[in-house]
DNA sequence: TCTTGAACCTGAAGTTACTTGAGGTTTTAT
DNA sequence: ATAAAACCTCAAGTAACTTCAGGTTCAAGA
């Protein structure tokens, strides 16, 4: 592009890759105005316009609004502006960054499960995804409740791990669906409840678990995670489960 | 939340964190649409109403458009579908968190070279912002063009480097803006010039070198390249730039 | 029972960064 | 001279909400 070439909106769009629609927008709301011809009404490009659209384009990367491109390019005391909101665009970009990477390792999880599972009917694939979309939530909710090491040791466990207990709890579904409706005490289901209540002691491991114990979790605002948790259970099996469980311990302390 | 309760609005946004004109906003795209009271038309919302939307928020953590989520929650052959975009999800995830990474790489970039600098006047700024957000742009055009290993060779060289060949491209500008109008063959001017260069060589090596030397650049696309470089010279410092580099290769020649 | 303030309702318009479309004019090539 | 290609303007559409205006209903206190 040299200094005196004179180019129409079809020759700038082509040559900026910037399309022509978006052009008249960017004339329409002030941001690139280039001169027109008087008579025709047609655009007409030059040097010094392509030197300001690759700065809209430079700030739009930095994650700029058009609006304040446009204020920053009329302003006088561009660089000083420009310097100070760097870090807060960084700051930005880095916390959509995490949030990302941890749809990312999610859906990795859910990928592999329905992979080595086979079919996964669509409440329990609800389950596991609401799990992890709220894993954050959780999270906080432990660091505010003095279960820090708690908190701190569940994020340290590998994605590996996760996917294990993943599938232990997937195959707990499956085993409570086919055994809903047997007395507690049959010796099956208390040989299912056992298995996967092992598997989460393996899991969290000893210390955690006496941690768990320790606190008195009828204290704590429980209705506060009721919300966020979406349950693969039927209310009626959930019922079922809360009393095999509650059989379950009666059994282990008296042995 | 308990099976048979029943909650106005507020309360279910309260319990949710969803907002009201949010819920409204639901109601009316048919994604959520509580029951009502007839008389006074308020919205009565139930414990299935707070499981339907768990879903629409898992399904929304996955990248879904509430458009989809609308019709995923009324088919019936929900999970087969769900199982099949949850790939497609992943990919465009892993995308954007790559351009993101990009951005926060460049913006630290940018940074550092503010605080290091102290005062860098924007021209220069912007050069160095559009440099980097056209990065890709110029690793694609090079491996068009069979300059593959020197691509990759690039990629690899660490943010550290980046940053040094950055400051040197300072210096330069501002050594530019001194010294413009000098004679090219001046000894400050050639100086300046040899410092540069070998500031770039030695970033780049020798084989490198070599390489770029060998590719008759003339033969290729460099209008397409002119497009995207953001130079912070003047056209007649550019001018003036490129003469004296042209005088200093022919004494290098020369010698 | 009345009143008053909080909570709720609907419908319309605003937001961002564009894209799409309709209907008309100018330029360019034959 | 004519026809196609390129351009013009103005209006409306998009996603996922938010904001606003103006009116109704509910809950609690006097």
């Amino acid at each position: 592009m040299k200094k005196n070439n004179k180019y129409s909106i079809g020759e700038f769009s082509e040559k900026t890759g910037i399309s022509i629609p978006t052009l008249h927008y960017y004339d329409e709301i002030g941001l690139l105005r280039p001169e027109k011809n008087p008579s025709s009404g047609h655009r007409i490009y030059k040097y010094q316009d392509m030197i300001n659209l690759q700065k809209i384009l430079s700030l739009k990367f930095l994650g700029y609004s058009l609006d304040k491109i446009t204020n920053l390019l009329n302003e006088s005391s561009f660089s000083v502006d420009l310097n100070e909101s760097l870090s807060l665009h960084l700051h930005a970009l880095e916390k959509e960054e995490k949030r990302i990477e941890q749809s990312i390792k999610s859906i990795k999880r859910v990928i592999r499960l329905v992979e080595e599972e086979g079919e996964v009917d669509s409440t329990l694939l609800f389950s596991l995804i609401h799990g992890m979309s709220t894993e954050h939530i959780h999270e906080e909710w432990m660091n505010r409740h003095m279960l820090k090491d708690v908190a701190e040791e569940l994020s340290k466990k590998s994605e590996e791990d996760k996917i294990l207990l993943d599938q232990t709890f997937i195959q707990l579904t499956k085993e409570v669906k086919k055994l809903y409706g047997k007395p507690v005490e049959d010796p099956k289901v208390q040989e299912m409840i056992k298995t996967y209540l092992e598997a989460l002691f393996s899991f969290l491991g000893e210390n955690m678990m006496q941690k768990l114990a320790d606190t008195n979790i009828e204290e704590l605002d429980i209705h506060e995670i009721e919300n966020i948790t979406l349950s693969p259970f039927t209310e009626d099996e959930q019922n079922w489960l809360n009393q095999v469980m509650e059989y379950y311990m009666k059994q282990e302390v008296m042995d």
